[in-house]
DNA sequence: TAAATAAAATGACTCATAGTCAGTAAATAT
DNA sequence: ATATTTACTGACTATGAGTCATTTTATTTA
C-alpha cells in the first residue's frame, strides 16, 4: 500500500524543512550563536521534534554543509567544459572552488567546519557520507589529472592520486589563507584577492607542466 | 622599591602556571572535552582565579596556542640553513612547518583553532598579537623568496610577497587534507603520508623554479 | 607590634543551552 | 468505535562558562 511511502516522504520533507529552518537561523547568527530553541521556532516546531530527525546540533549542521557539497560538485564542474584539455579543466575546477568560497560563504562555512570536526567522532555511518562528500571532488580531479597527462597538458611524472590531493588541499589553503589573513590582505600585504587567485592559477600551471 | 618587580614576576609565574595546568587537560582531553573546572584542579587554583589571569577559555588557549607559535618558528628556522639558496630555504621552511605538525600536534592544533576561530572578535589588542603570530613566518618566507629570485633558484616573474602567502597557504591545506582524510589517505587513496610530503616538495620546487 | 589597607584568591552562584523523556495528539488499523 | 502505532510536545535535567560577594594573605602605616 502506499501510505508507508507517502509516510516517508513526508518525514523526508519534514527533515529538509528543518534544514531549511536551520540554514535560516545558522547563517545569520553562525553556528555556535544560534540555538537549538531558535531553529525550532523557526521551523514551527518543538525542540523535541528536531531531534527525532537529527541527533544532534553538529548533525543539522552536517545536513546543511551536504547541501554545501552537492553546491560545490555543482560549481566545481559548471567551470569545466568538455573542449578543454586536462590542465586547462583542473585549473578550471580551482576556479570554481574559489566561486564556491565567494558566492556561497555559509555553505563554504558549514563544509569548512565538518572538515575540521568531524575527526573525532565518525561514526562509520557518518563516514560514509564524508565519504561521498569531498571525495567526489577528489575523485574527479584524479581523473582529470590522468586525462592531462594522456593529452600530454600535464607532466608525466606526476601520480594523478597523489597531486589530486595537492591541488585541492593547496586550493583550499590558499582559501584559508584569504580568510584567517582577510583584514591584512590589503593594507599590510597591499595584495588583492583577485591577484592572489591569478598567482595561485599560474603556480598551479608551473607545478604541473614543465 | 622592589615589590612591585617581585609581585609583576610572581604574577608572571603564575600566568604560566596556568597555562601549564590548561596544557596537561586540554591536550588529553581536548579544547571542547577539557572544562575550566578541571584546568583549575590541575593548577591547584580555585575556577575564579583562573578568570583574573585569562578572560575566557578561549583566551587561555590562545596562550597556548602562542607557545606553540614560538615552537613552530624555531622548526621552521631550525630546518633552514645559511649555505642554502633561496629555493632550498624555502623547501627546509615548508618541512619545518610539516615536522611541527607531525611533532607537535597539540600545538599545532592550537594554532589552527586560532586560525579558523579568531576571526570574527578580534579586539584590536589580540589582532596585535595574531599579527606577530603567523606574520613572522610569512615576513621570513617573503624574504627567503626575494632571496631565490636574486640568487636565480627562483623564476623571476614570482612576485614575493603572493608568493609567499600561496606557499604558506599551500603547506597548510596539504596538512588539512592530511588531517581530513587521515583514515582514507592509506586504506582508499594506497598513499603514505611521506610520499605525498615528498609530492609536495616536488610540486613546490616545479612552481617556483623553470 | 597591632590596626588599617590593599592585593590575591575563593567557591557558591547565575545563566544559557544542548539534549531527554514522560505524556499528549493525530493517523491508521482492527 | 476502539486499539494501536506513529508523530509531536515542552517542561525538565545536566553541564559548564563566567561572576561576584566574601575571605585570606601580604603589605603599609602608626
Amino acid at each position: 500500500m502506499g501510505i508507508a511511502e507517502r509516510r516517508q516522504r513526508e518525514r523526508e520533507q519534514r527533515a529538509q524543512d528543518i534544514v531549511d529552518a536551520a540554514e535560516e537561523v545558522i547563517f545569520s547568527k553562525g553556528y555556535e550563536g544560534a540555538t537549538m530553541d531558535e531553529i525550532a521556532d523557526a521551523a514551527e516546531l518543538s525542540k523535541g521534534t528536531l531531534y527525532l530527525y537529527y541527533k544532534t546540533k553538529e548533525e543539522l549542521y552536517f545536513a546543511i554543509a551536504m547541501r554545501g557539497n552537492a553546491i560545490l560538485r555543482k560549481m566545481a564542474l559548471e567551470t569545466v567544459h568538455e573542449e578543454m584539455n586536462g590542465l586547462e579543466k583542473i585549473i578550471g575546477m580551482t576556479q570554481g572552488y574559489f566561486r564556491f568560497y565567494e558566492e556561497q560563504r555559509p555553505y563554504f562555512d558549514a563544509l569548512h567546519f565538518m572538515d575540521t570536526t568531524t575527526i573525532t567522532r565518525e561514526e562509520m555511518e557518518e563516514r560514509h557520507q564524508s565519504f561521498e562528500r569531498s571525495e567526489g571532488a577528489l575523485q574527479l580531479l584524479r581523473d582529470l589529472i590522468a586525462q592531462g597527462v594522456e593529452d600530454g597538458s600535464i607532466r608525466s611524472d606526476v601520480d594523478p592520486v597523489r597531486q589530486a590531493l595537492l591541488v585541492w588541499g593547496q586550493a583550499l589553503g590558499v582559501i584559508q589563507i584569504l580568510i584567517s589573513k582577510e583584514c591584512m590582505i590589503a593594507d599590510v600585504f597591499e595584495v588583492t584577492r583577485e591577484s592572489l587567485m591569478e598567482s595561485f592559477y599560474v603556480t598551479l600551471r608551473y607545478s604541473l607542466t614543465c
